[in-house]
DNA sequence: CGTTTCGGTTTCAACTTGAAACCATTGCCG
DNA sequence: CGGCAATGGTTTCAAGTTGAAACCGAAACG
């Protein structure tokens, strides 16, 4: 499963996560995931995806520790593929790339979806990158800071 | 650039995003087009990626709107490659994706880098997901809902 | 001018993907 | 119990993608 012998990009905690994730399906299977599916059929039907390449990816998603398999429901013999917290922790990237693809790829006319309080049905907040202090912070007003590195 | 054919997952707009930068490298560029880098080079010594590869990711990112080509600085031959509003939009995809690598895949002992405050240098707040009225919403809180949805 | 750097393209082998066929259980039905 | 369909995969093989290296032309450099 793991595609890349070596990689040292500047960054590696952007590298990794992709490593883990940063295939066509991947996240899409998370997607589903998050929707309630469990089940290879399920997963299989919602994407259309060759059943080769949906085996090889859940198992990578496994190994990466986004999934885990349990058993079936009422000791069935199929087992299902559940999120594990850290799977669960891809919520705000789902979010994040949602609310990008709302904004630049709806296009007119189309049926779209879009994500909303389960409590309310109202559509949630666009997210927000705040400093500690509170301040909103927008793209270019980061930067990344080594280990100890506060000061500048 | 358009590698995908055919794909009609239930949620076009996850899928449509992960077709523009869905693979290993595009992310990787618009994140060191967000440190600043706009030369070819600079990319390429910076990813480590062949040449070749990253001619066809910067075609594609151009291709899907998310970098734009503008002429050298003092009228120089090269041209370089910076982010449009539509790239600087990803900002809030690679701070998700960063958070999750920051919690998930850091190992002890690595020097490693997280983002600050470019103004103060201190850690930016983590991401949260908010309904409209401004209750906290955790994975699990959130569903799809159609165009004329709210109600149900 | 000659050389080096920059910004690519071309070439080709290795790897990945995907459609389809295949297979082993399990569940169901009479 | 005996057959049959559905589920959950694996195998196979052609086609497409990737990546290292060689190549190339234009610009900068000395």
């Amino acid at each position: 499963m793991v595609k890349r012998t070596s990689h040292q990009s500047a960054d590696c905690l952007i590298a990794r996560p992709l490593d883990a994730i940063g295939d066509w399906w991947s996240l899409l299977i998370v997607r589903d995931a998050f929707d309630g599916m469990r089940r290879f059929g399920e997963f299989q039907k919602s994407l259309g995806v060759a059943k080769n390449i949906l085996s090889a990816r859940l198992r990578g998603l496994i190994a990466h520790g986004i999934l885990e398999t349990v058993p079936g429901p009422d000791g069935s013999a199929h087992h299902e593929y559940v999120l594990t917290e850290k799977g669960r922790g891809l919520f705000y990237v789902l979010v994040a790339l949602r609310q990008w693809g709302e904004t630049y790829f709806s296009r007119p006319g189309e049926p779209y979806t879009f994500m909303v309080d389960r409590e309310t049905g109202r559509p949630i907040r666009r997210l927000e990158v705040h400093a500690e202090d509170g301040r909103l912070l927008f793209p270019g007003d980061t930067r990344l800071a080594d280990f100890r590195g506060q000061q500048g």
